[in-house]
DNA sequence: TTGGCGACTTAATGAATGTTAGACCTGGCA
DNA sequence: TGCCAGGTCTAACATTCATTAAGTCGCCAA
């Protein structure tokens, strides 16, 4: 299979592609595969030979805690049209592993198929180092948050990227999305106890700002959630000017 | 001026250089610049035309808070060695500046210069890659210590971490350094109350783990304060595989 | 139907952290 | 010498968060 359009939009949203670049980025040739919820798409390891990229659902970098075998932290969420493990590819390997959020479907791309681009397409390549910087940029705002926001803040921070990552590849729209976590889950990327998220989904819901039952979850306050959240979406953009 | 040998061996150690490149880099022209603690190294900005390396002292990329004017968040330090705003060459701006710690000095280096690299040495490119997905790798080590570890592991966690990455660079040794940081800064970093940082430290004292007068510290348990910290320093990427 | 399981929810208690206030300590300087 | 400023340290109290325990709800399989 071929290249997913969304991570081509993602690219072209924030720089002009080449017609050459565009055209070797539709010849990448791809597998998909369709994961269950829970399942490893990409084990940690130091020699992985493939990256994947986010078709259809989410992934999520999980981090095994050494020496709390049952404990883990989440430090990244992955929506459709993300290179997720991409630094894979330039890394000797991988800290985390990326497990499926709800069921998803993924395409893995040969590292031989990016090694042959990084030899060959300068600008390409410089299109996929932007595309894991944007990644490091929404890892310090993750950061930013924890640090300076309070339980309820934090989840409201959370809840306004995504739906907006999910609502710039076209994949949630309306203020509504579908969000397949557990709130245990929820806890492992907050850094909450469970029962902590717990009160805070409460809050968000007493102060009527969000509607979440089961996945689904609809925005009832969109400005009053991203105003708790010092929301600014600034970091996900990073749109170039000319170059 | 000519680049740091620093970054010269931080590369080193991470992959093999062959002569090609390691010549180019050499031949990498840079402005050498003094600053004392506090300055604006790199202001927050969308259209940067030099990125900086660290030659001497530290350095910290520094979140303003929005709507909390005298707020802000620290997250990454930077060391001898760190091209510490090089993915503001690749994205099309900066959301945060890099501010002095203790004295410091950098070089710079025009943004000209890295594209032709870019242009013309596909495996060099590859080695800036990478340098920067460290960075990222330590953002992630950042967000599991945050979530996982109270808050003297926390401050443990931290000062393993800019030992390890001083020491590999030959800027500090014998479990001894020097970190100019002030604890309302240390507290900008570790996400805490000032208050709270002087709690943690008088622990990691109490417990004899370090020796902390001014700027200088001396760790006297090292297997301790890295049990306590759960220290790993394999996401720091350094040891050398053959590619 | 019924029982069990897993997730969600709530309450009560204690630990961790924030806030306010002020004492101490040190170095620079009049 | 004496004063001032900034940083460090401590205490008392308030808030946030973790832990334990237990109740509720919905789903699914026997």
């Amino acid at each position: 299979m071929a290249i997913t359009e969304y991570f081509i939009r993602f690219l072209q949203r924030r720089d002009a592609l080449q017609d050459r670049d565009l055209e070797r980025l539709r010849n990448v040739r791809t597998q998909h595969v369709s994961f269950a919820s829970g399942d490893v798409i990409v084990p940690a390891d130091r020699s992985a030979r493939r990256s994947c990229m986010m078709l259809r659902g989410l992934s999520a970098r999980s981090h095994q805690l050494v020496g709390r075998s049952e404990e883990r932290v989440i430090t990244a969420l992955h929506v459709p049209g993300d290179f997720v493990d991409l630094h894979g590819f330039v890394l000797a390997g991988l800290e985390h592993s990326v497990v499926a959020i709800g069921n998803a479907e993924v395409e893995f791309i040969d590292h031989a198929e990016l090694t042959e681009i990084t030899e060959n397409f300068p600008h390409l390549t410089r299109l996929l180092w932007m595309a894991t910087l944007i990644d490091a940029a929404v890892h310090r705002q993750w950061l930013v948050a924890a640090a300076s926001l309070r339980s309820s803040a934090h989840l409201a921070h959370l809840l306004c990227e995504i739906y907006t990552r999910l609502n710039a590849v076209g994949a949630a729209g309306n203020h509504q999305f579908s969000l397949p976590l557990l709130q245990r889950e929820l806890a492992d990327i907050l850094g909450y106890s469970p029962i902590h998220v717990n009160r805070a989904v409460r809050d968000l819901r007493d102060r009527g700002m969000i509607r979440w039952s089961g996945a689904d979850i609809q925005i009832l306050d969109w400005h009053g959630l991203a105003t708790l959240a010092r929301f600014d979406p600034s970091y996900l953009d990073m749109e170039r000017q000319s170059r």
